[in-house]
DNA sequence: CTGTTAGCGCTTTCAC
DNA sequence: GTGAAAGCGCTAACAG
């Protein structure tokens, strides 16, 4: 009983193995008696086709693969329930590469060559496995220009970019201005920002957005409203502390991501300035916990799980060669919590 | 230049291709002279084996699958990463489904059956894919036995159970039991506990812990203390009220998710009731918020890559059929913080 | 409407 | 040390 395949069938059912794919595939027409006796002759035998000879047959697996620099890392694995989303409708299986870049080389990035090499050795092995296509999923929003070679197979970046190559993004800028807008629209017009490192991209991208806003609105540009952290907790209390001890401090703070907005709101907390009633805190990630402090915290989503469709999306399409140009730049969307309200002088 | 095979090789090297598997596998002794030769000729054809084809032929993947009931649930990314770890030291691939158990039924259990469809149909899709094995990882652990069929390819459950098939757990009574000792070592005596939904699992074995350790270490045994709550937030906030508000309340409590533990927090917070100081708290599941709180939350880590590389390890065993057995249930780890103190009133 | 058959790209036995 | 050739389980001409 082990191992049936379309043979046994086709000798069961005194059919060629022909029809036996025929009444399979549906790829031609049977005639109704012939199909129900080899159907149940399948039931029977209960046989389960082999996608392996198929696909050396028919040059397709229906696979892609999947590269994720890291899936513990927090914004991953929605990213992967949105590829997964897209490849689901369309019967497309995954082949997960899990390149375990945190545990693996850490944020050291003298080993920068032993990774491009780990990189690499996944996309050979996907090849090999005949994917379809590559998803590479990032960490954090960087350049991978160069990083790999993946012999004109169609590869999509997302969480990430390479310049010769499709990535998925989403728009980093417009999300700061919006949250500025916000801000704005409470009656805020002494705004600080608390950034993260200077040399990332979403880094830069936020602080445009947040100029533009600042320019758009008329609101004063004051330098000492600036300060760069470095995305830790503790960079974020104790930026958090410069910004209060101006002479005439902000009432609000936009801060790059939670983590830094935890910890401006646990220096706001120990000097007594009430949030939101003294201050504001918008935050960015979305992050499990900043639902959970108190106050808990208004902060910026990111479209992970839409990146993952579109990704998925302009892959497929690149597989099937139709030539349609997934060009969408999802946005982020503002989860208004408790860290925001009017600031306590309303009006300028 | 396209699709290079080991014929073109073969063909180019002035060899067979019987020589060029040979080299390529290292499967039998090859004149180095000519062997020299086809390398040579694979690099500049730029030749990349198709493992397709292989595969068809040895009957072997080197793939398995793994599903998961959703990835985006919290313990889950762990332990795919810890499948991965082992995984990867034996060149074993992931074929992963993503069942979207939370987003496509949500915990509506009279949908029970469109979810048994989906999995058996995973299950079916991989085997078509002649994957080697499975594993699957659940959203948590609960008897899943009899959920699907897998015509007698190994299959090993983590995170869940099957009573007809290996399951990876970990211990989830021992964990309780080590943390009320902990309380004890403290200093405690009059340790609560709020217990997640008693038709879960975990709530019994944890139950189970507390209970022994009370008998050993004999402490009193006050029913008024066992509060059993829905894992929700808001559930920890009321229960943690009505401990305190007992006539003699207790110096500790045992919550059973830190999501609970953290709205017992904000109770004590809101009653002037300071936490370590005149209550202390120990949660589970070591989720990422339950660092950021103030204090942050002493809470018991649970062994999920140590579950997902031993899930691996048997099913690769099972895969080879060396007749080793694994059966190893990790222990998980208290991660001190600092929600827990000597009561205030120490001693008995 | 159905059957015969030539491969898909590789591994491996058997012969030299 | 090397080659010829038989398949692995399927699909899809091509021929009836």
């Amino acid at each position: 009983m082990e191992k049936v395949g379309i043979k046994d069938i086709a000798a069961r059912a005194n059919v060629s193995t022909a029809t036996v794919s025929y009444v399979l595939n549906g790829t031609r027409n049977v005639r109704p008696k012939t199909k129900e006796r080899v159907l149940k002759v399948i039931e029977e035998l209960n046989y389960r086709p082999n996608d392996i000879a198929k696909s050396l047959k028919s040059n397709r697996t229906n696979t892609i693969g999947v590269i994720a620099e890291d899936v513990t890392v927090f914004n991953v694995p929605e990213i992967i329930d949105g590829i997964n989303d897209y490849a689901d409708r369309y019967d497309m299986h995954i082949l997960l590469t899990n390149l375990r870049l945190q545990k693996r080389i850490g944020y050291n990035y003298s080993k920068m060559e032993d990774y491009r090499k780990y990189a690499q050795d996944a996309v050979s092995n996907l090849l090999s496995k005949q994917v379809e296509g590559i998803i590479y999923i990032g960490v954090h929003p960087r350049d991978l220009t160069g990083l790999v070679n993946t012999y004109n197979k169609p590869i999509v970046y997302t969480y990430c970019y390479a310049n010769d190559a499709k990535s998925v993004q989403y728009n980093d800028e417009q999300a700061s201005y919006d949250a500025v807008n916000y801000l704005v629209s409470k009656g805020h017009s002494r705004i600080g920002v608390i950034s993260g490192l200077m040399d990332s991209i979403p880094s830069r991208l936020r602080f445009n957005g947040y100029y533009k806003a600042l320019t758009e609105f008329q609101l004063p540009f004051d330098p000492q409203f600036i300060k760069v952290g470095d995305w830790g907790l503790d960079s974020g209390y104790r930026l958090a502390g410069e910004l209060l001890s101006l002479a005439d401090p902000p009432t609000a703070i936009l801060v790059m991501n939670d983590l830094m907005a935890a910890g401006a709101l646990r220096c706001a907390s120990e000097q007594g300035v009430v949030v939101p009633r003294d201050l504001s805190i918008v935050g960015f990630d979305n992050r499990e916990f900043s639902a959970y402090l108190s106050p808990s915290i208004t902060t910026v989503e990111l479209p992970l799980h839409d990146m993952g469709i579109l990704a998925m999306k302009s892959l497929a399409s690149m597989i099937s060669g139709d030539g349609e140009v997934i060009d969408e730049t999802p946005l982020c969307r503002l989860i208004e919590r408790e860290s925001v309200a009017a600031p306590r002088t309303a009006g300028k």
